[in-house]
DNA sequence: CTTTAAACCTGCTGGC
DNA sequence: TGCCAGCAGGTTTAAA
């Protein structure tokens, strides 16, 4: 689900489930993907990767079909033929000899040549995949400089997918903690080390979930990211408003950007 | 240009 | 139990 953590687990989780495997069956809910599914019988799976958080799954005929969650979408892995007893709607089926993945409820959904020049509009606009291993702290430093996004405050910046592609709420406030800095603040007015900082934290948070397999680790949605099971991404500041901060003590504030929830501690961040 | 607010997609939770 | 409002980890659009 969510943040780019959150769908490249999910990525993983279905590549193993089916990549390198012939399509036996495909089904679309979507009008305008029905066609889809009789070229898709007998393709087979190339690869199912993230970018940011979308969700791509390349078949050998050249074509993708893009995916994007939202708030709510669900990527499930079933048995062939298999389809549960759920209140989701379900809007993709890809099924091969042995096993389907079902995409329920999201309905940002689509195909497109993977070899055409135009790629999926969404993905043209994404910037650089924090969780990618070759974006190294150097890099994103520059990107912070940059003057398309140096003069922006980072509450706003940090969720904006054209700076960092797989950013989203909770990491933004788990960041900004990290680094020590206000939301408040931009770019431009950091000095050299509070900037080396926030560029470690932007890599640093993000792939630290990644490895504890994000915040839904124990497989549901909310509720499920506050249980402290021993290999889960573990919250300093987001969702634990009047709690003590870890480091000074002080209680961790609640306050909102964007209309989005923002935690921070009034006295770690400057 | 940036920021803000509202709308939209859908599902879950809590209160009455 | 059932209904409804409110909220949600996201994004787009329009207005300020």
């Amino acid at each position: 689900m969510p943040e780019g953590p959150e769908i490249r687990r999910t990525a993983d989780r279905l590549a193993e489930a089916v990549a390198g495997r012939a399509l036996a069956s495909a089904w679309f809910v979507f009008p305008a993907l029905k066609r889809h599914e009789r070229t898709l019988r007998g393709r087979t799976i190339e690869a199912i990767s993230a970018r940011g958080k979308a969700l791509l799954v390349r078949f050998d005929h050249g074509w993708t079909l893009y995916s994007h969650n939202q708030l709510y979408g669900v990527w499930r892995v079933v048995a062939a033929g298999e389809r549960p007893d759920t209140a989701r709607s379900l809007r993709v089926a890809l099924e091969t000899a042995e096993r389907a993945i079902l995409l329920y409820s999201a309905s940002d959904v689509a195909m497109w040549r993977t070899d055409a020049l135009t790629e999926h509009p969404f993905l043209t606009r994404l910037g650089p995949d924090v969780l990618d291993p070759k974006l190294d702290a150097d890099a994103v430093e520059s990107r912070l400089q940059d003057r398309r996004f140096a003069g922006r405050r980072l509450a706003a910046l940090l969720l904006d997918q054209r700076f960092l592609a797989g950013m989203g709420n909770y990491l933004r406030s788990e960041v900004l903690f990290e680094a020590g800095i206000d939301a408040a603040r931009r770019p431009a007015d950091l000095d050299v080390g509070e900037r080396r900082r926030l560029a470690r934290a932007l890599l640093a948070v993000p792939a630290r979930s990644y490895r504890a397999r994000g915040i839904e680790a124990a497989a549901g949605m909310r509720a499920d990211y506050l249980t402290d099971t021993p290999d889960a991404f573990r919250f300093h500041v987001f969702d634990r408003e009047g709690l003590p901060c870890e480091h000074c003590g002080t209680p961790i504030r609640r306050s909102e950007s964007g209309g989005r929830r923002l935690y921070f501690c009034p006295r770690c961040q400057r």
